[in-house]
DNA sequence: GTCTATACTGAGATAGAC
DNA sequence: GTCTATCTCAGTATAGAC
């Protein structure tokens, strides 16, 4: 692994975290890592590819943490299912362990939001999720599907807003404070905990 | 008003929904109005101006619905102040009128996730935001400043995602059908107003 | 007042020299 | 492995036709 190839991933995870992919250029990405402009397509194909090598390097762990944790949870709670609070810590809380490398949070927040290279992301965070989904089902049997479907999507964009938050640039102007990256999500899995348990939408004919 | 300069707000919004901001191109924008490239830059000035365009031209309304539909809680509620349900719904639902334009809706959830013009979103709707979370404070007097502060972050995100929804991208990739868009507020308001009611996180420093 | 043709700068991608 | 030159397409700007 050369030492560019490594300078051109931190480089890219940092702007790409703090201004967006599209508002990213590689022109910048380069300049701020002292390389050269082709290095990029040399290395890694794309800005697209890039992109992925940079969330490939870091998702692994997170990904084996999450799917540990319920493990765990599915031998411990024998009789019972877990609780939905047991399950969205197994999902959530693996991220602040990244909090090493906050600027990974801050960018899968960003892909997620974007929505644009959502496939990337997919590639590698969709069969963890749909381990989570599954058992997080079960949790909630009672929920009707759309119902539940929902909740999910609801989860994802808080999500998504919560891991791309940045002090520099709040996007709401309500002069939320940071806090670190545990603080924040353990305040998340409390508010979706909440939400997922809540009895389901009485209302007309779209259930 | 010309038809020139309504054909390029009406594309403008579908395709930016539909897209984002950076994947439209306004050349694109113009082959599919029909209209000369010069025409935006005559009209509007610039991409970002058509884009606050777009929104100034359905934001009024929607605004006006919300805060009157809080005044109407002000004084319905004497004694005691409005549930945090009431008042979400009062911000949130007023968006499902623009059913009959559900363009809107995509376009104002896609800007609130890219977060990177957030600045034309808040011109819009950061004074009614301020009434929101002014009265939803109220009602939530006994949750600490950074969780209400947070809680507010999470709805954001939530409503983004669930306004960006489109059944042709699915994001997640998890099947959830579109309904319409007040059945799709309706299932949020649930489950925002369970999260905001929840009991404050208990954890260590960070509170 | 409206609209068109055209040119300018900077973006991502890429071929080929070294 | 690295760099220069160049291609196409993006947003923008302007001169001038109608």
């Amino acid at each position: 692994m050369s030492a560019t190839k490594d300078k051109i991933l931190d480089t890219a995870q940092r702007l790409i975290g703090e201004q967006g992919y599209s508002a990213t250029s590689v022109r910048q990405i380069v300049t701020e890592a002292g390389v050269n402009l082709a290095a990029i397509h040399y290395h890694f194909g794309s800005k697209e590819e890039l992109l992925d090598a940079v969330i490939a390097r870091r998702a692994g762990p997170v990904n084996e943490e999450r799917l540990a944790l319920l493990d765990n949870l599915k031998q411990n709670s024998d009789g019972r299912g877990a609780t939905a609070r047991q399950i969205l810590e197994a999902f959530l809380l693996p991220m602040a362990r990244a909090d090493r490398d906050p600027g990974f949070v801050r960018l899968m927040g960003r892909m997620m939001a974007e929505g644009l290279l959502i496939t990337i992301v997919r590639k590698h965070f969709h069969s963890v999720l749909g381990e989570f989904t599954q058992v997080l089902r079960l949790t909630l049997a009672e929920l009707p599907e759309q119902e539940f479907r929902w909740r999910t999507q609801f989860m994802f964009g808080a999500l998504a807003y919560t891991m791309m938050f940045n002090p520099q640039n709040d996007v709401l102007g309500i002069g939320t404070e940071p806090g670190d990256i545990r603080a924040r999500l353990e305040k998340l899995v409390t508010f979706l905990t909440a939400g997922f348990e809540a009895p389901a939408t009485h209302s007309g004919v779209n259930q």
